[in-house]
DNA sequence: GTGAAAGCGCTAACAT
DNA sequence: ATGTTAGCGCTTTCAC
């Protein structure tokens, strides 16, 4: 009983000639010729994935062979590696990655770790460093640390034991111990920060110019005619809460506007975080600001919407900028001015670093990139 | 010359008794005692991920106690398995998952096909899956097909080389040919369709009732006293496409509502197909509608941007009705109102699906979910 | 130009 | 309770 090496049937089988000797049969179902080896186990059940030593019993060639010519290995028989990749074809072949990993010691595998990936900025980035690395054939695993430090680090963990080849991170702002992230480099794999970055480790970066940006912001603010700007930071742990809270400083100082301490609040940056922080600010009695400028979108949206709710006009008695140049700047009404990052280039720059680095010997000079932000001037700041 | 098995370092390594009967060393550095093996072929370069020969070697017992140990399996000597847990904290071991998948051919990876993940409603789906997947012990693959037939069908070879153990997907709208779905079966590889499903295979499916929501969506406009309701549906190789649209003519039709062909128009999900269509509908002479009801929120709120470029008031001309419940609905003004789907659920229940489906021996029956949607009315359909 | 054999890190019979 | 062996699917010397 002889059972076809592909489906596995016997009804379809006739015998089709001898070659090298040996009784070829054919499979009429498959529409496939092939020749059994002499102790043949035949073929396992259904679900089984054609293998290369199933395409070399198939051409009764050794298996090293199909791995040659699979991979066009220089000393090869034109004839032989038609052969197989004609078979290949008609097997339905895929390569099992989990095994070539295996022998060579590379996975094609780069792990992006990020905060969320709900609010368009993360998407953004993911999308554009995706396509990066699958031109250059490389997987990418996502993983989300939903701003948890424990998580960051279970998500280090998985990264590892799927021996990644790399790994691109955007910090949780829980995250003040940096041993997960060491764990990569002692492994000599390769990590690129972005966005959120962590001074306390020698990678590569790429991110915005937060302080920059901010003094932008906030110059814009005061150029429109608002005296009395407050600032909605972001959480302490971040080095970007930082940036963006030095320039909106220098760009009060500059001007000669006094920085009230009490006009800065911080919050962590979810819904609820921002609205809390809106009220704050909104619901003072005497000093309330004329203007914002709010660490992020959301949360300079979730401003906006207070002040909807409590009728105090924008810009006419508030005047409001954000940062990031969200989608949701366009929809609001009035738009939202905001700070525009490129946030293509920042996930693509940062794959293209990882990309060399994992591509170099040892360890590459790391690279920082500071990218240049641009003010998009909406209706929310100008009266 | 003896080096330390965990470090690799010569310089702090002094000789530390003798165990059963062989010579024992201890590294200061690393706080770690350890014994060579006869023939002890030593440690490689730094960047070498420990594994469990090296645990084995340490410990001077065989890899298989080691793996044992490692598992919990049942005939284990306590002490043993607890050196080897030390050893394993100390040697900072991570296990190697593509060896495990390697030889229990199953990755423990799930593959996610989506559209796009930008706009809320996927990346919400997928938060909610991977949750579901990382708590039963599975990773997960993401990719975009961004609506190419052609990029989805290279999605499923990347995540059939992957070995992924199942698949969630949703479809593209350009993809008419279902071969590549099939292949995941033909492999004994559960797949279950969520949102965009394919009507041609039979798996199990998630989706929320288009039919009965749109059906929901128009019969509220008509109450709201809107007379003349457009609707803009989606491209026309998506089955929601065909519910919504029946949804639409059945509560027309129930209310002796006229249903002029000319008053839908389809167009692909893209931002620029919804403006086109909202401009061709807003831009008639004779018979513009009165209200639209919008295959999702973002047409929707494409069309409201249009209406506002062209001062048409929404809702005192032009009612609005979205399907969905984008955040985005909550920040325009006026409030878009929406049919609510629960996204999260769709998420979850369709990974719990596939779970189910993995660990079913055989082809498991399938099991078609069809879930509720809610009308959720804001400002832009109330006059 | 091709085959045989070793080995990547791990699990799972099969011995003992 | 532990060691020995084979093998998952693949690449890569090393022979011939």
């Amino acid at each position: 009983m002889v059972r076809c090496i592909h489906c596995g049937e016997v009804h379809a089988i006739t015998r089709s000639g001898i070659v090298r000797g040996k009784q070829r049969y054919y499979c009429k179902d498959c529409k496939l010729y092939f020749i059994l080896k002499e102790e043949a186990t035949v073929t396992p059940a259904r679900p089984h994935m054609t293998t290369i030593v199933d395409i070399a019993k198939a051409l009764c060639i050794s298996k090293s062979t199909v791995s040659r010519a699979l991979h066009e290995h220089s000393d090869i028989n034109e004839q032989t590696r038609n052969d197989v990749l004609d078979m290949a074809r008609k097997l339905d072949y895929q390569p099992n990655l989990l095994a070539q990993s295996l022998v060579k010691s590379k996975s094609n595998n780069i792990g992006i770790i990020v905060p969320e990936f709900l609010t368009y900025f993360f998407p953004t980035i993911i999308m554009a460093a995706q396509e990066v690395a699958t031109k250059a054939g490389y997987n990418v695993i996502i993983c989300q640390s939903q701003e948890s430090y424990k998580i960051e680090k279970a998500n280090a963990h998985v990264l590892l034991s799927n021996r990644v080849d790399g790994v691109l991170i955007s910090m949780s702002c829980q995250t003040k111990n940096f041993e997960h992230f060491r764990t990569f480099e002692k492994h000599g794999i390769p990590v690129v920060f972005f966005n959120r970055v962590c001074e306390e480790i020698d990678s590569s970066k790429v991110y915005v110019d937060d302080y920059k940006g901010s003094f932008l912001a906030v110059e814009h603010l005061i150029k429109s005619g608002y005296k009395n700007i407050a600032h909605i930071g972001g959480p302490l742990s971040l080095q970007l809460t930082y940036n963006r809270l030095n320039g909106y400083r220098a760009a009060l100082k500059k001007y000669g506007l006094p920085s009230g301490k009490d006009q800065v609040i911080h919050c962590d940056l979810s819904k609820k975080g921002a609205i809390n922080a809106a009220e704050t600010l909104l619901s003072k009695r005497r000093n309330r600001p004329d203007a914002v400028f709010c660490v992020n979108d959301p949360v300079a949206i979730q401003l906006i919407m207070v002040a909807r709710q409590k009728k105090i006009p924008v810009p006419r008695e508030l005047g409001v900028v954000g940062f990031s140049d969200d989608p949701m700047a366009e929809i609001i009404d009035p738009g939202l001015t905001t700070i525009q990052q490129p946030v293509s280039v920042i996930g693509r720059e940062a794959m293209e670093l990882l990309l060399r680095s994992i591509q170099t010997e040892g360890k590459a000079q790391p690279i920082v990139k500071s990218l240049k932000p641009k003010l998009v001037i909406r209706g929310s700041s100008v009266r």
